[in-house]
Formats: C-alpha cells, sequence, structure tokens
DNA sequence: TACGCGCAAAATTTCGAAAATCAAAGAAAA
DNA sequence: TTTTCTTTGATTTTCGAAATTTTGCGCGTA
C-alpha cells in the first residue's frame, strides 16, 4: 500500500477543483474517512497540504472548509494570474531558446485540436477532462522558460484556485470562439517574441473573467520594467 | 493550556527566520518534539503549516527541511517582491484615499525614527528585532490598499522567505544609509500618488538583493545522515 | 575495485482513542 | 421577554505506539 496519502491528496484534489463539494462547505475528517477508509489523522493532514495550494481554507480550532466563491476572489484570482502570467510569459521571450518555442507549439497544437473538436460538436462537456488539462499545460509551458521555479509554483497555486473558481461557468460552453483566437494569438506573439503584443494577448485572454473591470490607469502599461532574474 | 499548536508555530517560525537552523537541516518532529514537549504529530502538523507559507520544504516520505540557501533563491525572491510590491503599491495609489496615505505616514514615521537610531549608533544588531518588525509593517502598508487580499497574503509569504534569506546578510550593517533614503523616497512617490516613480523607488529599493552574494558557507550535512546540530 | 543484494536501523506515516475546545440548547435570573 | 450562565453534545486537537517505507551498511560475486 504505497503512498496512501499522496492518492487521497490527489483524489481530493480533484473532487475540489470538479466543485464537488459546495463552495463554504466544511471538510469533516471525520466524515471524509469513510471515503478513504483511513483514519481522520490522514484526512487531516491531506486537509493541511491542500491547504497548501490554497485548495481548502484552515482555520484554528474549525477545521477545514472550501473555498467561498465570490466574485471578489474570483477577481483577485484574475488579477494574480494577469500578473504572473505576463511577467513569467514575458521574462520567457526573452529568456527561452528555440526549444521553448517548440515546446509551447506542441502545447498549442494539442490544445488547438481538441478546441476544434469542441467546437464542431458544439459541447464541451465530454471533453471537459482532456480540455481542462491541455489548457494548463499550454499556459504552464508559456511562463516555464521564465527561469523561476517561484514564479512557475505560485502561477501553478493560483491557477489551480482559479479553476476551481470557473469549473462551473466553464461548462456552459459560453466563450469557446473567442478562447481558440485568443490562444493562437499568445502563440504568435511568443514566436514573433513581442513583449508588449504578449502582455496584451494575455490581458485580453485573462479579463474576460472580470465581470467589473479592476481599476485601471488610464495610460498604457509602464515601460520600467522590472530587471532580469 | 490553550493554542499550544499556535504557540509552538510562532517559536518554530521565528527560529526559521531567525536562522538558528542551518540552510537544508533537516527538521525531525521526533527531536523538536522535545523543544516543546509534546507529541510528534503536533510537531508534524506544525512543520505542515509553515510549509503552507515557505519556510520549510516538504517531501513526500521523506520529511522537512528547511530551504537551502542560494543565490538562484534570494533573486527568484527579490523578482516576486518586486513584482507583487509594485503592483500592489500602484494599486493602492489608485484605490488608497488619505486614510492609507496617513497610515503609511505613520509607518514611515515610526521606521524612520528606528533608522535613525540605528544609525547614529552605528550598529544595527541591538535594534534588528524592532526594525524588523517596522521595516515589515511599512511595506505592508505600503500595499494595503490595493484591494486584493491575495496579492497581500501572496506577498506577506514571499516577504518572509526573503527575511529569512537575507538574516544574516543584514545584520552586518551594511547598506544602511540608502536604507533610510529609499524608505524615504517610497512614502514621496506614494505622497505624489505617481505610479510611474514608485515603480521605480520601489525597484531600486529591492534590487540591491540581487547583486548582493549569499554570505553563506553550504550546510555539509545537508543531506543523507543525520547528525543534528 | 566495482556492483548488486538483502538485512537491520532509522525515519516517516498511519492509526484509534483520549483530551481539549467550541457551539448550541436549555435553565436561571433580571 | 430578554439576558446571562451552565450543561451537554459535537468537533477539533493531541497523543503514543504500531505499521510502513527509506536509508545505511556489510557481504558475496563478477
Amino acid at each position: 500500500m504505497a503512498a496512501q496519502d499522496a492518492d487521497i491528496f490527489d483524489d481530493m484534489r480533484h473532487r475540489l477543483i470538479t466543485g464537488e463539494f459546495g463552495y463554504g462547505t466544511k471538510l469533516r475528517a471525520e466524515k471524509l474517512r469513510h471515503d478513504y477508509n483511513c483514519s481522520a489523522s490522514t484526512v487531516r493532514e491531506v486537509l493541511f497540504r491542500l491547504s497548501t495550494v490554497g485548495l481548502v481554507e484552515f482555520q484554528e480550532q474549525r477545521g477545514f472548509r472550501a473555498p467561498v466563491q465570490s466574485v471578489e476572489r474570483q477577481h483577485e484570482l484574475t488579477h494574480m494570474r494577469i500578473l504572473l502570467e505576463t511577467e513569467g510569459a514575458c521574462l520567457s521571450i526573452r529568456m527561452g531558446g528555440v526549444e521553448w518555442e517548440s515546446r509551447l507549439t506542441a502545447a498549442h497544437h494539442k490544445l488547438s485540436h481538441i478546441e476544434t473538436r469542441v467546437r464542431s460538436s458544439g459541447d464541451l462537456i465530454p471533453l471537459l477532462g482532456l480540455w481542462s488539462r491541455a489548457e494548463q499545460e499550454f499556459h504552464e509551458t508559456l511562463i516555464d522558460a521564465c527561469g523561476s521555479g517561484l514564479l512557475m509554483r505560485t502561477h501553478a497555486v493560483i491557477y489551480e484556485q482559479f479553476r476551481q473558481q470557473l469549473v462551473s461557468a466553464e461548462t456552459n460552453y459560453g466563450y469557446f470562439p473567442e478562447n481558440i483566437r485568443e490562444h493562437q494569438a499568445i502563440l504568435d506573439a511568443a514566436l514573433q517574441r513581442n513583449e508588449d503584443l504578449m502582455r496584451v494577448c494575455v490581458n485580453d485572454h485573462l479579463a474576460r473573467n472580470l465581470t467589473r473591470p479592476m481599476p485601471r490607469k488610464a495610460q498604457p502599461e509602464a515601460l520600467g520594467k522590472s530587471s532580469a532574474i
């Protein structure tokens, strides 16, 4: 029985991202232990580890619960993703080589293939799992030549919470055509190595998740950027 | 006894930030339990929670250890701090009111007072605790009108790790005069509500940590055998 | 000498129950 | 009726030991 803990962790993560638990629900170790027939302590540990990546919230003396969904939270997650992903993508442009380009192209190809199938079928749901993984891989590849493991790990954490928020919204197809175009635009910006364009593309792609726009200055993105790592 | 867990957490955090544990040292619950006389499980939990904020690293089936110090890590932390803090500060300028200005001024005043004392005595060490808290409060106040709890929490996590990295370097006084000037400049930028200037100031203030090499030797027993400190 | 195998010690994880803490319902006082 | 106190039930935290996994070391073999 190897790595029981890890299995439970993965399964719980899946259940959380999938939205199985109502947002804000209390996650009681004593209940959950039956799903995996293990002890409560083991579940407790898993919950701690899930809180490490922001998928559950922990409060001293009052246990764990699934995070509450709210417009504010959604906005904060989106905003943070924009911040991290534009930075990561621009750094990748600066530091990544042909090898990065090719990996990104590959990831995009896979994603694109799935998205085309979705478009022609008109129904996202049966391919949701596949698409979800492919999108994640594309976005992770986009920033993975940035040279900062910390940036990537932080982004991964935000990304998962973001996905947790969106899971219900995504299932109703909605903005798929735009999605396809935007992913293409991001790939193009990368291959052109155009950082400013990249900023715009990433922003457009993600900003749709803002029902209410973040307060922004009228003037375009400032030029004085932070120095490279 | 109330909140035993929390006490241990705070104490361990302090010990970690203080650099008491050699970087990369294994943190064995079985050893640590004697320091607090509690069970190993309790220590284990605390370690999990510390890993939530990046102060210790956890690896499946091979326990916990204090993070290894390295130039790369230092650079990644610095870079991330710049990213988060410029964004947070600019958002605060955009969204914060007079009330924010006054809080920031207050925090700066406290910090400034301590820094002046340090300068005239020429020795940081006796005031290190005070100064450290004041600096943290200043930087936290700087971004605390940004409107995103997520941004602030993320920044707090990075900040602590950053401090953990610097703890030894800070104690040798070094760049104090510049520090004073830079904190003033940041306050000025805030009161002028000049975002571009703010970006420059925050960048200058933090970027100094990019060139400075790590002043600490690698821990010989970091991997493999036990041989505690 | 180098390499692989297996045993023993050390470290980590898991367990079920006891102890501590919190929250809700009910009783007593105003 | 409202407020405050107390008891009771539920939940969370802590414990020490047993089960599992990793690691270190010695031994035999090429």
